[in-house]
DNA sequence: AAGGGGTGTCGAAGCGCTTCGACTAGGGTA
DNA sequence: TACCCTAGTCGAAGCGCTTCGACACCCCTT
């Protein structure tokens, strides 16, 4: 392996003056600086990237803690995932995969060896274990979601509040009285994730506020407990008319269930999904969606990490407000018998 | 932070011997041990992993090359992934994770740069650029999946030609005289992906010897290009009765589109799929399907890897032999009239 | 009683880089 | 002409750890 020192003979320098050059952290010839480069190119060189990390306390590695969890929809992770490298990369950054079942000890573990130094947190639940362990650490985190107590954190999310909330006014306003939420698998209600949680809080809020009926029910994965949760929500509530479903891999089995029940999509049944843009557009009909943007949050994680390494401040919590598309899932309310109007 | 130097003088010993006594590389006392024990428990100590891997050359970091690409089915990366990490830390290793658009020169970057002292690469094209990279890389590696030319390469993967194969020989004895391949976005063919073109390969070898029709078509993901393709497929070999699937992603909306197009399955349509065990479970029918053993393929690769970096030898190629679970999806042949026999 | 072989511990060197202070030379100012 | 300032470069220290060789010490052997 090729060290800085061989670069500094092969160019005539002393070791300092290439590290300044690499840098840029001090003014440097336009000569001496074009031979370094040179030295550089021609012997390969390659900064070892510890000996880096030890003399600069720096490791230029982002932690990226991802849940591999029972309920949670993969691809949407990947989304965030590949957004979260992509940027790092850009800043010259690299990142560490951990995951979330490490626990708050990983965290402490790769922080408190400076093994990386920065973190970006999946995934949080609203009394998340590893937040007084973020506030604790020495280091900037960034989390993708927030906690109850938010203090002292920096968060960005989706506004989940606000898109139950715009779910329901969409089809309120497209006269549609009577409504359901069908969510994720009741675990990720139980370990009371946050997006989970507050799409249910919008939701009802919504629904109050608009006068309109809003039920609730969790959804499990399998195209049986799809097909008896919706018989069930059907034959209980039959004058539902309009459908927000969060819950990603249902929802190619849950238009299936709906035809066999005998529900038009959308002649008798409106859907709104709250998903990936190309998980609804992939649909037929295509879905009207408050789309999940995981490119924008997770590049936005990164940046506010990148600041908050060089000294910025940035905001404590940043919520993305939701964006509609209306597709070809949802339309005007059937027309109803004006008895029970 | 607290140094290997503030345990020494807690502990009343030099920092050799606390570095002795964390690797246990040489003979300590009793005593001694115990003492310096407490005093990394008392002080909270974690030994700097920069300056550790500054010392002994190894950062104990392994490299993930995931591809975040077109076509490929992202909850199966997952499910190597999860098992790739997992095992790594039980190893005492972590893991780097790059994405495999930042090509051979990123596998440069992070080898030379010391940053991991081994890599795992996935989704390999059967003449892939990355593979002379890996060759000349000072360091070992281990590919899931393997090029045409794998001279010198360690590479994991599960038997795809046997597994086309077998679904040929168990379709066929169960009476089918008509096959189809329906196989993955025709992006992943073109690009040579290793896993897609072998199984190929082994259908069409299989249905040759078996003196089955053996038809092979790519499939996009969009329903409407699911709908279409197999509407063509049986408009053209309407006498086709068994359907290897290898397209995750594809499998739910197809139940769908033969149910559409009047195919019982199975009893006029058998299903074989190429598939995560959950996945095919999860369907209705439950499908009879060839597991993708994500991870136990995943934990071996990173078996080998540790092995190799301790300098044992480890085989060349590694093909997981493919195992067939039937379950609700197939059945014998429909009869056939006799006249056509 | 002297010598030999373990065993347990220490000190120092060094891994490859960054960064600080210091030094030199050249150009501008008074 | 004497002085100062800036730009450009160097050398050395030090980041926190591992590892090598050396050294004591003790116990056993002869």
């Amino acid at each position: 392996m090729v060290t800085i020192a061989d670069v500094a003979r092969h160019a005539g320098v002393a070791a300092s003056t290439v590290s300044y050059v690499l840098s840029g952290k001090r003014t440097i010839s336009t000569d001496t600086r074009e031979r370094v480069q040179r030295s550089v190119q021609a012997l390969g060189y390659r900064p070892n990237a510890s000996a880096r990390a030890l003399a600069s306390q720096r490791s230029n590695v982002l932690a990226l803690v991802i849940p591999l969890r029972t309920g949670m929809h993969v691809p949407v992770m990947m989304q965030f995932a590949a957004a979260i490298v992509t940027t790092a990369r850009r800043y010259d950054h690299d990142v560490l995969l951990l995951t979330a079942d490490e626990g708050p000890d990983g965290l402490e573990r790769v922080a408190q060896s400076s093994l990386v130094d920065a973190l970006v947190v999946m995934d949080i639940e609203l009394d998340d274990e590893r937040v007084p362990v973020l506030r604790e650490l020495p280091m900037p985190s960034v989390l993708i979601g927030y906690p109850d107590d938010a203090d002292g954190l920096t968060c960005i999310d989706l506004d989940f509040v606000a898109a139950g909330a715009h779910c329901v006014d969409y089809l309120a306003d497209l006269g549609h009285r009577s409504l359901a939420l069908l969510g994720t698998p009741s675990a990720v209600y139980e370990r009371q994730t946050g997006f989970a949680q507050r799409t249910l809080t919008g939701f009802a809020e919504a629904a109050e506020r608009r006068g309109v009926v809003g039920i609730e029910t969790p959804c499990e994965h399998t195209f049986d407990a799809i097909l008896h949760t919706v018989r069930q929500l059907l034959d209980e509530h039959p004058d539902i008319t309009g459908l927000v479903v969060q819950n990603e891999p249902i929802i190619g089995p849950l238009l299936d269930v709906l035809r066999r029940l005998g529900r038009r999509v959308p002649e008798d049944m409106s859907l709104v999904a709250i998903c990936a843009d190309d998980v609804a557009e992939r649909q037929v009909p295509q879905l009207s969606s408050v789309s999940i943007p995981a490119e924008r949050i997770g590049g936005q994680a990164v940046e506010s990490l990148i600041t908050k390494l060089d000294g910025g401040s940035v905001p404590a919590l940043t919520l993305v407000p939701p964006a509609l598309t209306a597709r070809e899932s949802s339309c005007q309310a059937p027309h109803r018998d004006l008895t029970t109007a």
